[in-house]
DNA sequence: ATTTGTAATACTGTATACAATATATATAAT
DNA sequence: ATTATATATATTGTATACAGTATTACAAAT
């Protein structure tokens, strides 16, 4: 017998279930930011009770998607440039800690997983719908973070990654930016084949610097 | 008028008050790791009903204190060597991020509040209580986190240090401990007053190093 | 016109009840 | 004796009801 285990994922409560609904509807601008999360009404628009409403708006809450006050209730977080700037200042040393740990540490089935990330992106770099691209986008970055065999880094590197979601489209939508986070992600994958640090810092760095130039120039907030 | 704000944290929530309890209960030892957390029975000790307990563990598993399965429960998380290498692996990087942000940043205000905090841990050094050393120690770490302007690098390292909590006690608990703390602390802030970075971030880093062999050297894991 | 007081309303906070699932126990079958 | 089956029990998941608190609207007073 081999191979054979029970899909948990499918199993997915209630709680997670309107956690991923309301993350895409606030990812995509379905819910504006500043708009508020009455848990009652969006209990009855999903046909749910409020009970995993609530636990999901906790959920979104530690994602930094919704700001609560007690007693008041949730909202959808206004992310100002400086919240992104932020965000972008942590991720930057710990995507640095990551690519070096992932040097040390990363084996060749998840280099060869590299690789195939790496055929599939080029594969929808002209073709492949923006949710395609973001989701090998996500996978290729997930691959190193556990690489790092350091469950904390991956935890805390994947949620702000996350943070970042309601601006993926824009290093998305465009050929020139799919080409060019193509092309970082190649560059990255052979660094981290060499196993060359430096290199491979360096790479990353360039990634991140690249990335929020291009969310920074095409974004304008509202605060 | 001016300066006048509601205290709102006095109104506390009771998850917040459970939540409070359970987490002091874990750090203390009270509940051992592994231990299951039964909500039910939870909330009939400290008699409430199940939901403030139920939105108290969850927060308990966003600080990585409890585990959680679903449909099975929440244990107390059982923290290996390797778990606490991975909680240290990280805030090394963003302790570092932070002094020298707190290098460029820091108000005067602040580095008096250090200085403030400095005498208090030297009056504590002898004769002060564990729990008066520790608080002071988290009081003088939160005041350069708050320098760094970066709220998102103050919600992660605080989480993270908490994660250590349990085994604080091991470098307060001898006098020479305490006394290797206060050395560091006023090479760091003095590193700050200098604006040196490359002082502070030496300090910082000696800082950490030392607290990891302290624990490493005083605790003996399960696992 | 501005403030104050009062009531109505809309929420969140908490408790509780019920449903679904996992775990433990006991019994029967081989 | 071991496995299989059934049953009871414990525990989480979800729904709902009620209590307490904020918000709003509006009337009364100045």
């Amino acid at each position: 017998m081999k191979d054979i285990s029970l899909k948990i994922e499918d199993y997915l409560p209630l709680r997670d279930v309107v956690f991923n609904t309301l993350r895409d509807a606030i990812i995509n601008g379905d819910i504006e930011p500043g708009e508020r999360l009455i848990e009652i009404s969006l209990a009855d628009t999903l046909g749910v009770s409020r009970t995993p409403v609530r636990e999901a708006i906790r959920e979104l809450e530690t994602e930094g998607l919704v700001v609560m006050t007690p007693r008041k209730g949730a909202e959808v977080a206004k992310i100002s440039n400086k919240d992104l700037t932020d965000v972008l200042e942590v991720r930057r040393v710990l995507e640095v800690l990551a690519v070096e740990l992932a040097c040390e540490k990363i084996t060749p089935e998840q280099l060869a997983r590299l690789e195939e990330n790496l055929n599939d992106f080029d594969a929808c770099v002209s073709k492949g719908s923006a949710s395609d691209l973001s989701s090998l986008d996500e996978n290729f970055h997930e691959i190193i973070y556990n690489a790092t065999d350091n469950k904390r880094l991956v935890q805390i590197l994947s949620n702000l990654r996350k943070q970042m979601y309601r601006y993926r489209f824009v290093y998305i939508k465009t050929l020139s930016h799919r080409k060019t986070l193509h092309s970082e992600h190649l560059e990255i994958f052979n660094a981290l084949k060499e196993k060359d640090k430096a290199k491979s810092v360096a790479a990353i760095l360039k990634h991140i610097d690249n990335q929020k130039k291009a969310i920074m120039e095409n974004i304008h907030f509202d605060c």
